[in-house]
DNA sequence: CTTTATTTTAAACGAACGTTTGATTGAAGT
DNA sequence: ACTTCAATCAAACGTTCGTTTAAAATAAAG
């Protein structure tokens, strides 16, 4: 009957959970330890601060995704006549592989992204651009090769559209899902409404850009 | 040399840009105040609360952007073919018409979208749905009828990747622009931000949607 | 001018926050 | 058995927050 967990995973499952449904400054300390059901202090003890506590959470989605992802890139990047819809499905695969860390770990860990990259402004793009930099090179690089038409500006640009719609999406995933469900009576998991953004993504990415000079009327 | 503006306009001048910038619950009355100029109770008196504050500064943008919205998709409605691109292009007068109403409008109108939508989970989607219903039934009806392989649980997805891009895209606006600065020598002001979007949602709502329940290879 | 509303002001309120403290616990090492 | 040390705990600390109060200042009305 015994709680096998450490106090330190109490506090990051609880935390992560909270921190992905309210947003990071709206999770309160407090909050956070009674749901743990562990002692107020123990997060300064365990982490240091507040702030190390969100770092802890997000690190442990990032170092396992990324690697994954990386790999995932390069697989794909040896198929000869490689597609955009085939480069985004690839990256399916490393996402939902965070539900073996995590229960709803996929949904958790997009939520947490959407989070973090609004709420403080450019820190998590840093740490990210920093910290796992090649994998995005990666990106850049398969996108180049099955968009060639794109510029490298172009392509700038529609990562971070894409990012957008990803993070956005995941971060309104539950109210969506209930939408869906009430308005259409239609159920969505994770993974569906996953590969239900992928053409939407592909097609976005792969669209002709237009010289923005020329157009007066 | 006196100043010409109410203390009930200072406050919404100074509140929405400090919101735009840092988010609605990072954002102190006192901050609001200080660089207002005015006296911190002063807000309680003339907007009642902060929540009410955060209404009001949406609600100045929201009541004229929405009807002129409306009335830009009913002109363009009359097209008798009209593409999606078309559709999208039409609401960029719309949102430049907000720098009109104040200096970089559109892209505080954006970016308070953004926060709005995110930070607290549904209430704003509930208040745009509710009080401007009808001009995001006339935003479906026409992605419908230019777009007619959708279905309308297809075209609800779509419309809120397309809402995520756009408002992910603006609410990072200043870190984006620097970074296509820096990294490509490229200069964009609002408006070529917007329209550099529109080739993507458009391509990314057009695009065809293959059922997701034949899926498991 | 006097009286009445309206607006502005300094000050304080109570609540919530992240963090620190110092005592207490319980297992490991000798 | 005694010591050591990491872990837990209740309590408090100092700030900051949104809001309220009641007096002072200003504008409007008679």
């Amino acid at each position: 009957m015994a709680n096998r967990l450490t106090t330190k995973d109490k506090i990051i499952n609880a935390a992560e959970r909270l921190f992905a449904e309210r947003g990071f400054s709206e999770t309160s300390l407090r909050l956070i330890t009674n749901k743990a059901e562990v002692n107020l202090a123990s997060v300064n003890y365990h982490f240091g601060s507040k702030k190390e506590l969100i770092q802890a959470v997000l690190a442990r989605y990032l170092n396992q995704f990324m690697p994954a992802l990386g790999r995932a890139l390069e697989e794909v990047d040896q198929e000869p006549d490689l597609t955009l819809q085939d480069a985004f499905e690839a990256m399916v695969e490393p996402l939902m592989a965070l539900n073996d860390v995590r229960q709803h770990g996929t949904a958790l860990f997009l939520q947490l992204l959407g989070r973090g990259y609004i709420e403080n402004q450019g820190h998590l793009r840093w740490f990210v651009s920093t910290h796992h930099g090649e994998v995005l090179e990666k990106i850049s690089e398969l996108v180049h090769r099955t968009a060639p038409h794109l510029k490298p500006t172009d392509i700038f640009w529609r990562m971070h559209y894409t990012l957008g719609t990803l993070v956005f999406t995941m971060s309104s995933y539950r109210a969506l899902v209930d939408i869906a469900k009430a308005d259409f009576d239609q159920d969505n998991d994770v993974e569906t409404v996953l590969r239900r953004l992928i053409p939407y993504m592909a097609a976005g990415v792969s669209a002709p850009q237009p010289s923005l000079l020329t157009v007066t009327e």
